[in-house]
DNA sequence: ATTGGCGATGTCGAGCTTGATCATGGAAAC
DNA sequence: GTTTCCATGATCAAGCTCGACATCGCCAAT
């Protein structure tokens, strides 16, 4: 599933023109990243939750070299899937 | 940020009630959680990609009797920050 | 305001992460 | 709709964070 087909429901809810669900969801898509960007959590009940947390590991692996070089900063965003989405049948 | 807030988001983009924006972002939320129970990847380029993963390890721990259970099976959500998710400030 | 999903706690093993590069494909332009 | 562009995926290695279970409180959702 890629943006097309988020646009493609929205269009099924919303009679709209395509151009103007992919608007749609590139503007929500676009808040929800400026949201994670400030530090907010996003929580979405039944959906999941989106979640920046300050990166603690400060070391990677080098491919070439094989040498381990030291991850200088960063953050992660943990998506933390809710209680539907956890509801996964197995086989 | 809520679901409320993102509905609102949507009401800037489409001149439309709240309660039309909430069920649109409603619908989204369940179309790509149908999508990733149905096992499909949701790949949105610049934000993030949600990805199903079978859960190999097959342990956990009962925090009242301290004893190892095992997990019976299951499947995670994995989502992956895009690049510009990654862009991500360091104070 | 009510309901109930979600967070934190604790242990311990295992998966995830980060970095760089080439190839693929999502996304945007024509 | 087709083509081009550039982000994304996989990989290796070592370190670290996650996950699950159980319960109460909190806050999202109605």
């Amino acid at each position: 599933m890629i943006k097309l087909d988020i646009a493609n429901a929205l269009m099924q809810a919303h009679p709209c023109s395509r151009a103007t669900a992919l608007q749609a969801v590139d503007l929500l898509t676009e808040r929800m990243k400026q949201a994670l960007l400030d530090g907010h959590r996003i929580e979405i009940r039944g959906f999941g939750v989106f979640e920046p947390r300050p990166r603690k590991r400060g070391m990677g692996r080098n491919i070439k070299t094989g040498d381990s070089v030291a991850i200088p900063k960063g953050k992660s965003i943990r998506f933390k899937p809710g209680k539907e989405l956890r509801e996964i049948e197995v086989e």
